[in-house]
DNA sequence: TTCTATAGTTCATATGTTGCGAACTATTGG
DNA sequence: CCAATAGTTCGCAACATATGAACTATAGAA
């Protein structure tokens, strides 16, 4: 099994931060990565937005975001724990994460209020 | 010809921004767009971080851009005038473009930084 | 040690996306 | 109408992604 790669923060690359956070289940796992305080497995996430993602999947995921430099996996016993770089990041990027995260952060209250906009219109 | 498609203010996705801007020809087009204060065609781009890129390789990267809202495409006589939607952006997201920007020009420098290194290893 | 359970990873493959040359469309000016 | 210029679309090859099946790694029990 090969060792996990985390690049060192001046190989981290803008693009590569943006692709793996344009895709939404990514996006989402790193919004709760950086918003809960301690580490998190990779089976916390096997629903996420109302979805089911398999194991696989996820496992995918995971090393997208870990090789973009976004997380820091660490075995733990039978589990794997991750964790945010965001303070590296934000060396390296000032500003970029917290931009990203507030962005997706005005895309969801925007999306949810439009939903209720929606199911008004259906029930009026 | 289908016409071109410029997504309204409200339907433009992070996800969708992010994704076109993941990509290192469309960032660069992008840049020079948001830097230069006229409006500039395709062709101008038909060389670009000292490549050659095809014109329908070009074209879908417009259509990508445009199609993510980040820029608009007008067509003027035989030629197709490019400008971004910055301050439309601006408005939704606010801080997000601005950053991701600023973090390319930080990863430029860094970029040319790294280089003279090298090339100082190399001849010392 | 061997067995079992749990957490993730890797493989194979089907499906989706991208890059680019060739052929096409749209516009302008003989 | 013909030619030139600027972009677009098509078709296909190359690359990327999602996922079930098979696998590896670790812990605990017997």
């Amino acid at each position: 099994m090969r060792p996990l790669i985390h690049p060192s923060i001046e190989d981290i690359s803008v693009e590569g931060i943006l692709h793996a956070l344009s895709d939404p289940v990514r996006a989402a796992i790193y919004m709760e990565l950086a918003v809960s305080s301690g580490a998190s497995t990779c089976s916390d996430f096997l629903q996420i937005k109302e979805r089911n993602i398999p194991k696989s999947t996820l496992s995918q995921h995971f090393r997208a975001l870990r090789e973009a430099g976004l997380i820091r996996s660490e075995r733990q016993g039978v589990e794997m724990f991750n964790t945010t770089r965001c303070s590296e990041i934000e060396q390296r990027f000032p500003g970029l994460i917290p931009a990203i995260l507030k962005a997706h952060a005005v895309q969801a209250a925007h999306g949810a209020k439009r939903k209720r906009a929606a199911g008004k219109a259906k029930a009026g």
